[in-house]
DNA sequence: AAACGCGCCTGCGGGC
DNA sequence: TGCCCGCAGGCGCGTT
């Protein structure tokens, strides 16, 4: 489900709700999700730990923690997090609890069960691989024209490919990188290489624009995505292509067509995209 | 190195 | 009505 608009307006959402505050106690309901959940005994360590700040890294929700160690979650394809202010009851799928000391709780669902908590020690969090791995921040000064043309120019692999590889930028997926790469005018099974500097750069910042805009929005609810106060978010009015097959294309009126490429759809104007 | 396929899960909509 | 199939926002593994 979630990409960078989705994670990052979870997180804003959210901050608020429980920035601040100490955790009572985690009630866990699944033995795994992607992966195996802390244990009660990795739970007891960090329950009375004061969450001191929230942070969004790629596709990661970081939980700061007072004991110096942090709290990591990934939404995977379908999880969410609602923030209850009284008890609310465990819904199907609601696999994980917090409780925190001032009140209120927080219910992590996740049906596809592909996302995961993991739970870092004091200084482990910066080495952990999942995250020392990844790419540049797109809506950061470091994601520039020139370290974007470099990587596409080192590799034949295909264009869509190389801007959904986290280890080169962070936060885009599927839904984006579409949109991003019919925003400009580039056919998603490009090699890297084949791109002009120019065209590079258009791509560089169709991605800005694109998730900018999507964060303004609070993000794509196709189904079932919300914040952690419950609401939707309204990008899905601006999807250009994603997901309209045989629609029109907004720009010149041709078909959008679909087409699969290592197991997932692209959906794109083939007369704009070249 | 990188391109695939596949598995991990559940739910939904379409076709029959 | 009910069943089967394909598909879905992510990611990491194994095989060529």
């Amino acid at each position: 489900m979630p990409e960078l608009p989705e994670v990052e307006t979870i997180c804003r959402s959210l901050a608020p709700h429980i920035t601040g505050k100490v955790l009572a106690g985690v009630e866990v309901h699944a033995p795994k999700l992607r992966r195996p959940l802390p244990t009660a005994a990795e739970l007891r360590a960090v329950t009375g730990q004061r969450i001191t700040a929230l942070e969004r890294r790629a596709k990661y929700l970081i939980w700061h923690l007072d004991g110096g160690g942090a709290l990591i979650i990934h939404l995977g394809m379908s999880g969410q997090l609602c923030f209850h202010h009284g008890p609310h009851p465990a819904e199907l799928h609601t696999h994980v609890i917090f409780h925190f000391q001032e009140g209120g709780q927080l219910h992590f669902r996740d049906p596809r069960r592909f996302g995961s908590l993991d739970l870092a020690a004091p200084g482990e969090l910066a080495g952990l691989p999942m995250l020392c791995e990844l790419g540049v921040e797109p809506l950061s000064s470091a994601f520039t024209a020139e370290y974007f043309r470099e990587r596409l120019g080192a590799t034949r692999r295909v264009v869509k490919t190389v801007i959904m590889d986290q280890r080169v930028v962070v936060g885009v997926g599927n839904i984006y990188a579409n949109e991003a790469l019919f925003q400009a005018g580039i056919h998603p099974l490009r090699p890297g290489q084949s791109l002009s500097p120019a065209e590079g750069e258009a791509l560089q910042l169709a991605i800005i624009c694109v998730l900018g805009k999507a964060v303004e929005r609070g993000g794509t609810t196709l189904s079932d995505y919300r914040n952690a106060d419950g609401e939707p978010g309204f990008f899905q009015l601006d999807l250009a292509v994603y997901g309209r097959e045989v629609e029109p294309c907004p720009r010149c009126g041709g078909q959008i067509v679909r087409l699969r490429h290592e197991g997932r759809s692209s959906y794109l104007c083939e007369a704009c995209q070249k």
